[in-house]
DNA sequence: GTCTATAGAGGGATAGAC
DNA sequence: GTCTATCCCTCTATAGAC
């Protein structure tokens, strides 16, 4: 018992305080940015001082990593893509994921604004986004790969070009999203994509 | 004659340090974003003062209008892809722009960091960006009904939903290609997706 | 046209009380 | 665990001298 409350007091409540924390993070991040985001803009709402916030998060840089591992975490219990013998599954999933992100624009303007920013070398971020790029791209070859070998996948593409397309045009299609909501469906236009690359259904 | 000379006096120089300035300000911005890169830094970068630069521009906002306009004089001198008339014409120009753009990544960097923050509603280039990808989709998308018309258009294919998918592969594949530029090849990587909705050769 | 000086706002991080 | 106070830095914009 006892393996994860504390035995006694008020700080009983961190987890949920860093919880709070994390979720005004996403917003003033997603909005601002990192470098123009402040984490006193964050403490506000929360409604705690700027040094109250820096005892749960011992700098800015730190808070920032939480936040990313806390949109990873998601994305991951939603639409599980890493599945190491999923082909078209693989596939399905990430379309699921961008029909997901259409219900969140929040998160959609987090990855936007970082991932532009963190393309500078000296951003916090910067090594984050290269191995998270690295890894989605990875995963989607692979899928790939197995729905070559089951025919799935048209002779003109190669499997890593399926996938960083795949990506690329989700990325691109998010920020004419977030300039106007109405212009396009992310999801809808990714299965359009698919459809010229797949032999069979999604 | 005098049409573009001053009558006399140190300020013939005047339209030489403005475009000095334009130049930081593109190094700056692409780097650091608007908001968080200073018109400090890019007065530093011309050897002058802060106020100095406020001189020519009178204030950050404007600069970063100006920044915009050179770029966007830059791309249509290169890259002519506004011909009323132009098909294929136009998508070529649209994968040669890609060509040229691998070859001046802060170029790149501008456009991918400054379209991302413009994503916020309150961003002085927010505007700026919803009718810069208005006119180029719609460019674009013209393009394709003209080809539509001509047969070279797959017929799977909506003319919009291309041009949709053109900019926003454009866009995504900047961002791989900043964080890691040995990972694509960006303007081949768009060749290939052109094959595959066009009948005719590019 | 460019400078120095300065006003006025806001940022991150630390020290120390409670 | 949270606060106030504070240090020190950076930023934009303006005023006014040269």
């Amino acid at each position: 018992m006892a393996t994860t409350g504390k035995v006694r007091g008020s700080y009983a409540k961190t987890p949920a305080r860093r919880r709070e924390i994390l979720e005004a993070g996403i917003d003033v991040f997603s909005t601002s940015g990192f470098r123009s985001g402040s984490i006193r803009e964050i403490a506000e709402r929360v409604g705690m001082s700027q040094a109250g916030l820096l005892h749960h998060f011992s700098n800015k840089s730190e808070l920032l990593a939480a936040v990313l591992e806390l949109r990873d975490d998601r994305s991951a219990e939603l639409v599980p893509i890493d599945d190491e013998h999923a082909g078209i599954e693989s596939v399905r999933g990430f379309v699921n994921l961008m029909d997901y992100n259409a219900t969140v624009p929040g998160l959609v303007e987090l990855h936007c604004t970082l991932s532009a920013e963190a393309t500078a070398a000296e951003h916090p971020a910067h090594q984050y986004f290269i191995d998270r790029y690295a890894f989605v791209v990875g995963q989607m070859t692979r899928a790939f790969e197995r729905m070559r070998a089951a025919g799935q996948l048209v002779a003109s593409t190669t499997p890593e070009g399926a996938a960083r397309a795949m990506v690329a045009l989700s990325d691109g299609l998010q920020v004419q999203w977030l300039l106007d909501r109405s212009s396009v469906d992310m999801a809808e236009e990714m299965r359009h994509y698919l459809r010229g690359i797949l032999t069979v259904e999604l």
